[in-house]
DNA sequence: TCAAAAGTGTTGAAGATACACCCATGG
DNA sequence: CCATGGGTGTATCTTCAACACTTTTGA
């Protein structure tokens, strides 16, 4: 029976300073030593091609309990220099709250602007855009940019996440007509002020 | 370096008798011997996972030179009861002219309605689900039905096409506007008569 | 009182939907 | 001449896009 390694690659989306980042770490060992790289690894005997994408991204990035998504199979010959691997990648989409960790086998995890990355690993600039792509796409028919924010956000913020991910400014308030539209959004008795006039609090309502 | 063992599996769709049909193989060999199944195979040492879906589906059923897109890919661990198999989905169209072949390791290659298969091995059930899925949003937004038909055709035949993957009847008038706004169609001057009126035949614009 | 972000409606254009009759042919 | 599928236009509704001013607060 064939056999091939098989791993698990994840693209992990958050917004910094309104701007679309993503996770990387820089690689301790070879191949591609000291540049950077998506998290993942194997995948284990036991589990299943989902498991090992949530497995490796609690053991690289300490990032947990997070949209998770599969993205696509990339499956060319020649793309790892150490022989066949087969990669399943995924992407994530994390409030910008939860803790980074380093461990051993991977140290380094840290947050890049989309638009600026550093030169990666393997082919894994390929999977940053079909990842890039995929969400851009899944913007314009679901509600995937409440995975970016914490429970309670102002409309601003949740404007401020799409233009991220489209790149383009968007009309205040055809934004706010649309998106009260289709999401559900539950206005709160809260307000957050800072510094100029309050803006008001929603919650994605279930 | 852990290993599993990598396959492609593809679900073939056509339309026949204006319906969407789907092409299944009866399994020869144990597990599931005698259950119909979906083409499909090990991915070899030195190609791409792309280039073993069009293989396969090559060897196994004699369908080649077709739109081929990948899918999915489904890796429980328990998928297959002789181990550890994670399979690469795939799904194609083929116009209605192709020849089907049988060879030894897989016989009785056939085409199928799709609302009205056999019960399948493996998750084959699940994975023929994911691809009528993809297939309908599909249609959405891109002119892949015209994968489905032969170069020359008529808009009656492009129309059942449609409402034969969405299930539902179309309008012929606000279908024929729609589709000829989005898709570039030339009109030859060439009809079809099928008995009554003649119908005009088209192509697809390059 | 000024700077900065919050909040709020209307109008026009484009696209989607609903709908019915005449035409050309083969039998 | 009749049965069958081919072919065509309009009116309405819905959706999308463009656009500017007032309000509230902290400094």
């Amino acid at each position: 029976m064939n056999s091939c390694a098989v791993t698990v690659d994840v693209v992990v989306f958050t917004i910094l300073e309104r701007k679309l980042h993503l996770l990387l770490i820089r690689r301790l060992g070879k191949p591609f030593q000291g540049r950077f790289a998506l998290p993942g690894g194997f995948v284990l005997e036991n589990e299943s091609v989902d498991d090992a994408a949530v497995r490796e991204l609690r053991e690289e990035t300490g990032v947990h309990d997070v949209y998770l998504e599969q993205l696509y199979t990339f499956g060319e010959p020649k793309r790892d220099p150490r022989g066949r691997v087969i990669t399943v990648a995924y992407y994530a989409l994390i409030p910008p709250t939860q803790d980074l960790r380093s461990t051993t086998d991977a140290s380094d995890a840290a947050w890049f602007a989309a638009d600026d990355l550093p030169s990666l690993a393997f082919d894994h600039a390929r999977i940053v855009d079909t990842a890039r792509t995929r969400l851009r796409n899944k913007l314009a028919y679901t509600n995937v940019g409440f995975e970016l924010l914490p429970e309670k956000f102002t409309l601003t913020e949740l404007q401020s996440i799409h233009e991220a991910i489209l790149g383009t400014p968007l009309d205040k308030r055809n934004f706010r007509r649309q998106i009260q539209q289709r999401a559900a959004l539950e206005p709160l008795q809260a307000w957050r002020n800072t510094g100029r006039k309050p803006a008001q609090l929603f919650r994605f309502k279930v």
